[in-house]
DNA sequence: TCGTTACCGAACACAGTGTTCAATTACATT
DNA sequence: AATGTAATTGAACACTGTGTTCGGTAACGA
């Protein structure tokens, strides 16, 4: 990849998260984000079709960091959590999230973020499908297999924008015993 | 009201209507509703601040047909219910929802709808509010009131938009079974 | 060194928003 | 039925934001 690509390429990752860390996305205008990266009008259509292929190129990066550590730890420490290893999972979810590398909880707790959540919703759906332990349950409780799943995404989700709506003072553990204790 | 009030309110209300059946709230422009209502760009100004206070007074209408009906059937047979009420609350107003008078399970269903789930998030709060007796378990499980109630609305709300999204399969006898269970 | 490629920047067409205003029409009241 | 009031019209307007175009310039990799 060309140099300049890489230096623009970053240079609107950048001027995008700072912008998101003062407004929501959809307030956020292309003008705004060239200004800020100090590139052209032209050049950001280059990179990008749409803003919205940005916030989907952004956050696959994002949760490249996120949930692809958060499976290798996973999977190294497998024989260590193995009678709960659900809970260590999403414990380090949360205190991952709690790190706010990226301006992750920024996307999170703004409202008119669809996209984000989405994106979020996939990629955790994924994490806990590769987790069975949970749907045992599922099974005993004869909930269809879809609804369950989409129960636990979804509730770890609001869990999150509770956590992060009430300004995080619980730490990450405590957070995991309420996710756990709803589900 | 004057008449011609009324009348152009209604028709603003009838076309926002039938176009929310055909595309998305945010994808519908002010242009298509004066168009579909016959009426001046300057007269849904005079009526409407802005698109969002449309769909602001348009949920008021609708969740005053659905919420206040509930509370009032939920009073009505309290005593009748009485062992356990939530679950007569809750099948009654998916069975309600289950009707779709209105377009309420299009805006549901639909993307980039957080107005609209904000307002109903708010009227399904004050329901779930009056239903105390769901918060009794909140305190045996040692859970912050603020974060149990939040996760039964959005528990709810959720469960509305699995059913929505999966074509309404099941009966709302079903879907209550399934929310209770998880809830 | 040389051909390629990204970037610039300014202009452009386009779509949508919200406002203004004078002229018109329907309304409620007497 | 007459009258003053108030809603509606329609067309124009300024404004913001989007996405495209294109010739010229400069940085890049080989």
């Amino acid at each position: 990849m060309d140099r300049r690509q890489r230096k623009t390429r970053e240079a609107i990752f950048n001027a995008f998260t700072k912008l998101l860390s003062k407004k929501d996305f959809n307030r956020i205008t292309v003008g705004e984000i060239i200004d800020g990266a100090d590139v052209g009008r032209a050049t950001f259509y280059a990179h990008f079709e749409t803003k919205d292929y940005l916030l989907k190129e952004f956050c696959e990066e994002l949760f490249c960091h996120i949930f692809d550590a958060e499976n290798d730890s996973g999977h190294g420490h497998r024989h260590i959590f193995d009678c709960d290893s659900s809970k260590s999972v999403f414990l380090h979810l949360f205190q991952h999230l709690k790190k706010n590398d990226n301006n992750i909880l920024n996307l999170l707790s703004s409202p008119n973020n669809e996209l984000f959540l989405g994106y979020f919703g996939n990629n955790l759906e994924a994490l806990v499908e590769s987790h069975l332990s949970l749907f045992e349950s599922a099974k005993e409780k004869e909930l269809p297999p879809g609804f369950w799943k989409n129960h636990i995404v979804s509730t770890f989700t609001e869990t999150l924008k509770w956590w992060v709506r009430n300004g995080m003072k619980e730490s990450a553990e405590v957070i995991t015993e309420y996710f756990l204790k709803v589900v």
